[in-house]
DNA sequence: ATATGTTAGTCCAAAAACTGGACGGTGTCG
DNA sequence: CGACACCGTCCAGTTTTTGGACTAACATAT
């Protein structure tokens, strides 16, 4: 299967992983969240190769993930920004930064400190249910697959499993 | 740089990317919270050559995010299961899901819906403070990056940029 | 007893993706 | 004028991924 097929599965998370799942997108939208917007400035953080880094913006761009736009004339420049589906990936890029805190983190040195602006206290954010407020997790959560998955009787455990 | 070097940088980002920045990793792990647990039904499921199939689930053994488990002898036959810090990617498998959801699915047709047992409702879960139980999304989170990170002056803006 | 099926891999050669580094174009600054 | 900044593209060499054949150890059916 190649990676356009990906896209076209019946599964978000393979749609998904069509946009997300390469080794440098990850660090790339990680990087845009922290204010990070021009060609240069993503490769002299990253050290990925120019043209890696071309093809992924432009493949982000097509995506509608990342937007270019103009801030200079004489010469012409673009600088890339999140576009209302960029920003939506801001719960995706949370929750990885929790689990590589929570696992990769040197000795309580957390990288990056987030502090939620409206309370002031330091936090990582957590998954709730949005309808009674209580924490999620693949325990308490189960799910119904659609017939793409649930043609598959072999799948019967499990979070997201058939009902 | 390489693959090997990412997983040593000093971001948990990056050092997450090591482990699920790769076409396959998510749709595995997604599987596995689905209830699939053996070579053939991964396999099957996600049309992907053996080789890589089998390199990427060694690679989760030894990331410690899967175990091999003997499930029966005669002949001897293992199961991949998740462990703790595996389970602990359900935030992240569930936080793309949304997205894609959003974004991918087709027609309100959501591939897989997701209940929570504790509450009985159809969800999808959300991003809260778990102080102050607000919703936290890009713009009322703001982040102190260390050294790495703010040793680069441009990065001034964004919900992790220095403070 | 032989044939067929199930499951978990490994091996190989071809195709695709990624790499570093040079290069091009367009401007500014001193 | 020379040096620098910025955003890419081009190229040849390396690494990764791919599909399909193949092994191995049993179980089950004929």
């Amino acid at each position: 299967m190649k990676w356009d097929e990906i896209g076209q599965m019946q599964c978000s998370v393979a749609r998904s992983s069509a946009v997300l799942g390469d080794r440098w997108t990850l660090l790339i939208l990680s990087d845009v969240f922290l204010g990070v917007r021009r060609f240069e400035d993503f490769q002299k953080r990253l050290k990925l190769s120019r043209t890696t880094l071309a093809t992924r913006l432009q493949m982000l761009e097509r995506h509608d993930v990342l937007r270019r736009e103009q801030y200079q004339s004489q010469p012409v420049r673009y600088e890339y920004r999140l576009t209302a589906k960029g920003r939506d990936l801001f719960p995706v890029i949370s929750t990885i930064l929790n689990w590589g805190d929570k696992y990769y983190a040197d000795d309580a040195d957390v990288p990056i400190i987030r502090t939620h602006k409206t309370c002031g206290h330091d936090i990582q954010p957590q998954l709730v249910c949005p309808d009674c407020g209580e924490p999620v997790n693949e325990r308490n959560m189960t799910g119904r697959a659609r017939a793409a998955v649930a043609s598959h009787p072999d799948v019967e455990r499990g979070p997201f499993s058939r009902s």
